[in-house]
Order: C-alpha cells, then sequence, then structure tokens
DNA sequence: TCAAAAATGATATGTTGTATCATATGGGCA
DNA sequence: TGCCCATATGATACAACATATCATTTTTGA
C-alpha cells in the first residue's frame, strides 16, 4: 500500500470515529490534495477528478467538499493563496497543533510548520492587549522554496 | 485642517520628495481609505469615489493606483481580506517597521501593529531553517475586534 | 418501506483581478 | 510656442475564485 492510500485509509477511519462520512467524491478531492503533494484551488481540484476519475465535478460541490474536508481537519485552506492543502498530520495520532505554512508564491508548494507553543501564546497575547480577539491563530507566509529561490 | 487632510498632505510631500505624483485621482483613492479607516476592496473605492467626487473610476485605473500608493509604502494590501488600508505611519518621520496586521473579520477595521523586531528574527530563522526565503514578513492575523466579540 | 436528513447537481451570478489596446495629460526642449 | 515623449488614465473584455438558490439523488433509520 503506497503512502496516498495509506493516508486516504487514516482519513477514512478519522471519519468513521466522528460519525461522518469519507464519501467516494470527497475521497476524490481529498486524494487530489494529498498526490499533488501542493496547494490547488478549488478549480484545479476539479480538473483533477475529471482527469483522474472522469468525474465532472460542480464549483459548489467542490466548495463544499473542500468545507467538509476542513471541518474534519484533513484540510486546510490558505487565505492567502485561495488555495487548498491536504493537513500533513492526517496519520499522525496525537493532536493538532496550531499550523504555520510556508506558501512557495512561485510553485504553490506548501511547507506546515508547528509553531513553538511560546510564540502563539506571545501573539495571543500581544492580540489581547490591542483589544482584539484572535479567531485562528493560523498563520501564512509568503515565500520562495529552496528550488524556487 | 482635520487630521485626513493633514495627512494627506504628509503623502503628497513624500511623493514631492521621492520625484513622484499625487495626482488628484490618486488623492482621491488614499482619502478614502484614510477616511473610511478600515480596509475597503478596490470596489468599494470605485463607490467612494462615486460617491464623494462624482468620478466614475474604471477598475483598471483602481488597481493601477492601489499599486502606485503600495510602492510609496502609503497603503498596505491585505491578503487575507483582499482589501486595502492606508498605512497607518503616513504623517511619522520615522522609517517604518514591519507591519503585522490585526483585521476584524466582522467590520474590516484594521489594527496595524508593529512587531517585535526578536519576534521578526525568529521567523526568519524559523523559515531559513525549513529551506525556504521570507518574501514579505507581513502578519496578517483573522480577528474580532472589540466591538464586533 | 417510507420519510427525513445528508449529499450532490444545475444554473446563475457576485467578487476580485488582469490583459490589451486606446486616449489624455503634463513637462521638458527645439 | 509648439512638439515629443513619458506618465497616467480610460474602455472593453475576460479569467479566476466563490456563493446563492432551488432541484435532485442517496443514505439512514424508525
Amino acid at each position: 500500500m503506497n503512502s496516498v492510500e495509506s493516508i486516504i485509509q487514516h482519513a477514512e477511519q478519522h471519519c468513521d470515529m466522528r460519525g461522518s462520512r469519507l464519501t467516494q467524491k470527497r475521497k476524490q478531492v481529498l486524494t487530489g490534495l494529498v498526490k499533488s503533494n501542493k496547494a490547488l484551488s478549488a478549480y484545479e481540484l476539479i480538473d483533477f477528478c475529471k482527469q483522474e476519475y472522469a468525474v465532472s465535478l460542480p464549483a459548489m460541490s467542490v466548495y463544499r467538499i473542500l468545507d467538509f474536508l476542513e471541518s474534519e481537519l484533513l484540510v486546510h485552506k490558505l487565505n492567502l493563496a485561495n488555495k487548498y492543502v491536504a493537513c500533513m498530520h492526517i496519520s499522525c495520532d496525537h493532536a493538532h497543533a496550531v499550523p504555520q505554512f510556508l506558501i512557495c508564491k512561485s510553485c504553490s508548494i506548501v511547507k506546515e510548520i508547528t509553531v513553538e507553543e511560546s510564540t502563539i501564546t506571545d501573539l495571543g497575547n500581544t492580540v489581547k492587549g490591542a483589544g482584539y480577539q484572535l479567531l485562528s491563530p493560523q498563520i501564512e507566509l509568503n515565500c520562495l522554496c529552496e528550488n524556487c529561490a
């Protein structure tokens, strides 16, 4: 069993335990993200499903599927790029930490880093000091990866 | 002279010194951002100019004007929200530090904070350690402001 | 097996942003 | 002054990302 299949299997178990369903189309979309190993837009995922499975998904469905996958913590939305990536820790058992993303602006490859807890605490305090409430501590940074630099 | 006019005047001096021109339309767009005191989209700025000055700007022109204002460091683009804000430090003489933005997801009011230099250094090191090159150290965080929380 | 809930489809449209070619405007120089 | 050139702006079309709304299909469970 290759690692893509293994990850999808983990995702399925994860959904089973949470009482949600990883349907065929949801699995196909997630597979697209896992396989590509980079950030893809909703429309790139539509293309993937057409080419890989000969399935023609409407945009609306893909966005709904991505919302579902996000709510299951299997996928992250990158607001900087308006793209989506598979979570790097689907196959891990431990609880997910706050993610930090380094997004290559040139090739969309994404590195998901776990932030030091102290950094997050500092950040939260700064925000609180400014009278604001942090909605999601996710940090996204525009970068160039090693290849593109 | 109220503070909006004062800020615009500073911006004009800034452009004079750099040999660029703050034309009437550029001034109108910048005024929209300064007056509103929050993040606005390009199309919201088109509406502002129509209502305030009875000027009908094409989208292309607004984007060009925003690019110009960004290159003059008078305006920041917020990638998280796809909106634009006036720099908080137009009237300050000191050089601008790396900005950090707290964006209220509900009302688009933005707080521009200056990040601790040590935090930026840490961040840069983390990124370098991951083999990536930081393009712009600007940090944007989705928040709720005091009123909306 | 049938009704309710969940998932997906179809269509239209809204929002953000860019490509491209045309036109206007403002300064410097013969 | 009048012309030229760089800069600034206009007009049109379109691409990419995203959602609203209503219809249909599939699954679940009593």
